[in-house]
DNA sequence: GTATGTGAAGCACTTCACAGCT
DNA sequence: AGCTGTGAAGTGCTTCACATAC
């Protein structure tokens, strides 16, 4: 039985000269478990990952077995060779002549994501988009599992929303250290969000997801990702305007 | 008083030669307008402009007069070099030893945005999610306009919510022509989606905010852009799970 | 002195094209 | 014959570094 493991930045900081790391490379052998350090990835590559485990999840469910680069991509509108790169910075997982099997490239790529175990999700802050959040059926079946909400307000703490009872902030990191929850969902406001953020960081949360429409500052060590609506539409405005006149000052 | 007017694709199919535009290239006067034909502006920088904007919005807001890019790179997390050159592709904005009048870059932006004036948006899906939208106090300010509603079970169409009526879908060709509706909000279930999306596309919809979990085929000249809080997570569980052991098959 | 705007250099991602396997 | 996996080529975005302007 072999593993892997991916480290993502390997610095022997202790001298003794620079690691230039390959894609595949094995570097040592460590008890049991053999380590195989993996080159940087792109994010995104990491970022299309997804899209691939989400349409194959959809294949499998609609009973196919196999598909090749050139399907995937034209439902994805992603080109083929984009695809083969992509999947091949992890391992080979398709049959030349045939394509991939739906099935095998389906758990290979949940073991990728690391989306074969359950992760614990704390959504902080319980308004209407919290709420909604809460009760969003699409989190369980990809193994997020919501397990506690806060929210400042005193009004809202010892509610239950969707079986969950909204704790005050004095209890997060008792909670989150208990319970081992690594990810947190922001829906309070832009005025609250970088507060609550260097909270999250504080107590030892490694992953926002960030529905507040601000731009958070954390260490390196702790992802986030924004959702935020107006920025998404703006940059479609941008393009619904061609040939639409502005005014500018031309010297 | 000067015009200019982005034309992304300049392509006189007429025969008669390739035209390649060059970035502030002034191509021709029509009457009292002078068109400036601005050369193809990378997707990447059409998305960060919104959030200058945003960044902007904030510091205006709490009085700043003027800001540098170094400066408001630290707050976005972006080089100062990369923001000077995101601008550069519009104008010139800054003063050399000095920076940028805030408010000034503020309304120029809100011109290259196309935020100078005011977009109606239907929003198709009245569930928890489609209602969390409508409520939302943060489209408003922006420029966007939620005027319709629409939903397909029919327990839903003629409540009220937001004080926004729910239509029948039967209503959304009429209602989007009449009220020049360029802009949708995709709030309904995976499974309706893309039959959702290609009744838009048929109605003359020009811009899509998606938020079923689905990557929906559009003509080109339909912008979509989807809101996925799951293929969000999974990208960051990937880094969460670094260093832990997976198995794989190693021949 | 300070900060912009921008060609040029550097770097990273995408696409090509084909060897290799089925 | 068909499709993957992948070096190499191509393309495009980012960063540099400095002339220019305040």
């Amino acid at each position: 039985m072999l593993f892997w493991s991916i480290i993502h930045s390997f610095m022997p900081s202790g001298g003794g000269g620079d690691v230039t790391m390959q894609k595949g490379d094995m570097i040592y052998q460590n008890g049991d478990t053999a380590h195989i350090h993996l080159a940087h990835i792109p994010e995104v590559v990491v970022s299309r990952i997804p899209q691939y485990f989400r349409t194959l999840n959809d294949l499998f469910q609609s009973g196919e077995t196999v598909i090749n680069s050139q399907s995937l991509g034209k439902i994805l509108q992603i080109t083929p060779a984009q695809i083969r790169k992509d999947l091949s910075y992890f391992g080979k997982f398709g049959k030349q002549g045939k394509g991939y099997n739906v099935e095998y490239l389906l758990d290979a790529l949940r073991g990728v994501l690391g989306l074969d175990r359950e992760w614990k999700v704390a959504v902080i802050g319980v308004g209407r988009l919290g709420r909604a959040i809460i009760g969003y059926p699409g989190f369980g079946p990809d193994g997020f599992k919501i397990v506690a909400s806060f929210d400042e307000d005193p009004r809202q703490v010892g509610q239950s929303f969707g079986g969950l009872i909204v704790r005050p902030m004095s209890e997060l990191a008792n909670v989150v250290s208990k319970e081992n929850i690594k990810i947190a969902i922001v829906a309070v406001p832009a005025s609250q969000a970088n507060k609550v953020v260097n909270m999250l960081v504080e107590v030892g949360i490694k992953a926002i997801l960030n529905y507040a429409p601000t731009s958070p500052i954390t260490p390196k060590n702790v992802r986030v990702r924004n959702i935020d609506p107006i920025v998404s539409l703006q940059a479609m405005t941008f393009y619904l305007q061609s040939e639409k006149e502005v005014e500018i000052s031309l010297v």
